[in-house]
DNA sequence: GTATCTGCAAAACTTTTGCTTATTT
DNA sequence: AAATAAGCAAAAGTTTTGCAGATAC
């Protein structure tokens, strides 16, 4: 059940690093957190389980997870922090955007990535990865 | 031909605020340019031609046009400055992305923005906007 | 004449870096 | 024992704000 721990810490041995209490700590609450969440949160959040940890560290730290491909960093255009979130599920999911609350959800549409694949294709390419936001109401603010 | 900066300062007549020489400069500049530009960027593009304009001035005017409709700012997670766009090349067209070369194919298609309207709608938004990058290979890249 | 603007300097924020001590291997 | 890491404080980079003098209406 700790698959990303043993893949971030098979990482680290093949590069020489070494695996920290910090290091698993920031990692694990990051794992256990679902969509996005930024630097400073994941540290507010490691720092009830595990209280000592740095906010350096946690930067360090999603350097490192970003490194080993098991974080991705997004930032938003309303939000002057970067946020992360686990790189699996970053893979095929998109987000919906409140413009007016900044409310923001994830979802996914199979159906919409195959037609990405089928216009990629119409242009001769491969597709590896995507990208995809949409802005719009959410439901309170537009009756609001 | 200066439609955008017309529109511009309608925008500004109504909300009671004045038209400058820097507004007009940095407009003028912001319109002229194709693709993003960060705001550092356009300072310095602004002040060849108008010299003596403000970084600040351009952050506020920026502000100003995104308020008005006429740009967008967007946020790459490599880079750590915002990027502004003209709306109206920024809306309803998305991107494919060569990971190898860097080549960008433009494309629209219908039947996505179809299903975007969908999927938001079950999820209680209406959509606005949307950006969807594809990120892979293009020929040339697949076959090298 | 009055309200808004500008540009500067300073502040506010987010993220990175230098350094000393502590930990891992 | 040697190398890397942690945490602090300080720096760096981007964007915003307060203010005094300037400008548009």
């Amino acid at each position: 059940m700790n698959k990303r721990i043993a893949d971030l810490n098979r990482y680290l041995a093949d590069k020489g690093l070494k695996i920290t209490r910090q290091r698993e700590a920031v990692a694990q609450v990051f794992f256990d957190t679902d969509g996005h969440i930024s630097a400073e949160e994941l540290y507010v959040k490691v720092s009830r389980s595990y209280p000592g940890v740095g906010l350096t560290t946690v930067y360090r730290t999603l350097k490192l997870l970003k490194e080993a491909g098991l974080a991705k960093e997004r930032r938003f255009a309303e939000d002057s922090q970067g946020v992360f979130e686990k790189e699996d599920t970053a893979r095929h999911h998109d987000h919906l955007i409140c413009i007016r609350c900044g409310k923001i959800v994830e979802f996914k549409e199979p159906l919409i990535e195959k037609l990405q694949d089928e216009v990629a294709q119409r242009h001769g390419f491969s597709v590896e990865d995507h990208k995809m936001e949409l802005y719009g109401l959410c439901s309170s603010c537009r009756t609001a």
